[in-house]
DNA sequence: AACGCGGGGCG
DNA sequence: CGCCCAGCGTT
């Protein structure tokens, strides 16, 4: 680390200057001058999304939802499988769960409304240290301080850190903090942040474009493009299983709802085996209903955050009256592709010709 | 402190 | 195809 030659104030002048300019337009965003703060309700929503979740993916999802539940009390009171189907394709669906019980809270704790409080939002569900620092700041303007992938990797660079994450973090927050501003926090978030999805990227930084690129240490030393640093991760073990896609005479799918905690949790998907580490066989293979199931051509691979999966698919015509072991029957019109988890959506697509 | 938890984009 | 990205909750 090495002493910067600016002080806060000048660097957050110019950092905001820049941001009034080149502020991201984007659809939970009010802009720098509008003189309105954002509805708490959007911020919210729009920075759960974008837990390790890129703003083109988000995007649409967003819009579905504010569209769908336009305040915090409409989705408190929407139905749960309503909410994980709308979520389905996102990713990490405990956030989901969590958004329902974060709403509900509001609701029952709150009036309705968020809290305008860094420590009552922090002990909202869902909502940790930097979700707690983004609304605050966001849509409330208190002085709090946002740290995330970007801020890191802005932070690591101007000051030149090469302490390697996570173990770096607080070191990384302490030099945030430092530069937090006591006028327009929230605009100072959301310009940092932008900084880091614009200028600063991971590879290939427009250091020319930079308002900081006077000041940057890792400029300077030419140690930009390689920071910050990460301890290396584990590579992921391959995983293998069998799905069963069952359909009634009648046009019904044999779906289950899957247990609240764990991977996919709480979500839509096709009775299977358990995905066992490739190389070991699989137990018991007992289809969820007695039928002549058909193995197709072809599997699904798939990538979670911990492993890869491969996954055999089998389908089979259902009688109207064949006795089922796991899951239930969901009506033909009451089926939505797009309830299911990408995984699972997969396989739903392999048996398109099947069928 | 370490681990579980998706999906998309890029080369 | 592998590699990169990256907050929260649980243990």
């Amino acid at each position: 680390m090495r002493d910067l030659a600016s002080p806060p104030e000048e660097l957050n002048a110019a950092l905001l200057a820049w941001y009034d300019v080149h502020a991201r337009k984007l659809p939970w965003r009010v802009p720098p001058g509008a003189g309105v703060r954002p509805d708490p309700y959007r911020v919210w929503m729009s920075e759960v999304m974008l837990q390790q979740t890129t703003v083109a993916a988000v995007k649409d999802y967003f819009h579905r939802f504010t569209t769908r539940w336009p305040t915090v009390g409409d989705l408190a009171a929407a139905e749960d499988a309503d909410v994980m189907g709308e979520w389905a394709g996102l990713g990490y669906y405990a956030r989901a769960r969590n958004l329902l019980k974060c709403a509900r809270v509001v609701v029952a704790d709150h009036g309705g409304r968020f809290p305008a409080d860094h420590a009552a939002l922090l002990a909202l569900p869902g909502i940790g240290p930097y979700t707690a620092a983004a609304i605050a700041s966001i849509a409330f303007d208190l002085r709090h301080t946002v740290l995330d992938g970007n801020v890191e990797r802005v932070m690591a660079r101007l000051h030149d850190v090469h302490s390697p994450l996570p173990g770096a973090k607080p070191e990384l927050m302490a030099l945030a903090e430092t530069l937090t501003p006591d006028t327009r926090p929230g605009d100072y978030a959301q310009a940092v942040m932008d900084l880091g999805a614009t200028i600063c990227t991971p590879k290939s930084p427009a250091c020319g474009l930079c308002p900081w690129r006077a000041p940057c240490q890792a400029r300077v030393l030419g140690t930009a493009p390689d920071l910050p640093r990460k301890t290396p991760k584990k590579t992921k073990p391959t995983r293998h299983g069998i799905a069963f896609v069952g359909c009634r005479t009648d046009g019904a799918w044999l779906l289950e709802t899957r247990p609240e905690t764990g991977l996919l949790g709480g979500m839509l998907g096709w009775p299977g085996t358990p995905w066992v580490d490739s190389g070991d066989a699989l137990p018991q293979v007992t289809p969820p209903a007695e039928a002549d199931w058909d193995t197709l051509n072809g599997e699904v691979r798939h990538t979670f955050t911990h492993f890869h999966l491969r996954l055999e698919v089998r389908v089979a015509q259902l009688d109207i009256d064949t006795p089922v072991s796991h899951g239930q029957f969901i009506a033909k019109d009451d089926f939505r592709p797009s309830d299911l988890p990408t995984v699972m959506r997969k396989a739903f697509d392999l048996t398109r010709n099947a069928f």
